[in-house]
DNA sequence: GCTGACTGTAAACATATACTTACACCTGAC
DNA sequence: GTCAGGTGTAAGTATATGTTTACAGTCAGC
């Protein structure tokens, strides 16, 4: 893991209405028009954040059949475990530095 | 911690060059025009940052006497932990609502 | 073939964040 | 008194994020 990329899981994490679509996908796991109905939140707006929250690899989707060609879009949270303290930190930014200058 | 301040650290946290902020500042705590210098940032640009990541409380900051009335802002690290987990993400959400029903 | 329940995206706008340039101030050393 | 080295902020601009409204499409059931 480098820093890009932890910041970029960490700028996901870091808005509430993201902390909420995970607990709410983590307590039982949706397609998305169910899961905006249960948040209250428009479907576009929805889109955006469970994008931003994929790209992190956060969340994860699939498809779900229903009928012969019928699909839902099914998202569940990606398993994760983030422990951030000062020296993990100082360890990550250094790993970048060793990196650059080789 | 509610999940307001989750998020606030969070994404205090979520950018690049506050974790070079902090991993700097973990190494050898300093003054501003200092930090600016070894992370070749602007100064006022570098007090955005800091000031962010104080009102996170992941960052302190004191005044440093120097001569008799001569002070410079001196920057260290917080000690901080986060474990986070998308368990702890529900437990958290979790206890928001039981606050909001009560 | 119309309706209801979905999936997705485009466009527009408001607000927040990132970043620069420019300013005003203080102090110690020469 | 002027210079170097600090502190801090205001204002402007560019870019990113958050959010809404509106569209276009698919499928199942009546």
């Amino acid at each position: 893991m480098d820093a890009a990329r932890l910041a970029q899981m960490l700028s996901a994490l870091g808005s509430e209405p993201r902390l909420r679509i995970i607990a709410s996908l983590k307590t039982e796991s949706t397609h998305v028009s169910e899961l905006a109905r249960r948040l209250g939140m428009s479907r576009p707006l929805l889109y955006q954040h469970l994008n931003r929250l994929e790209a992190a690899r956060l969340i994860e989707s699939g498809l779900e059949q229903l009928g012969e060609s019928r699909v839902r879009k099914h998202y569940w949270v990606a398993p994760f475990r983030l422990e951030i303290t000062p020296d993990h930190i100082v360890h990550l930014i250094n790993q970048e530095q060793e990196r650059e200058s080789s």
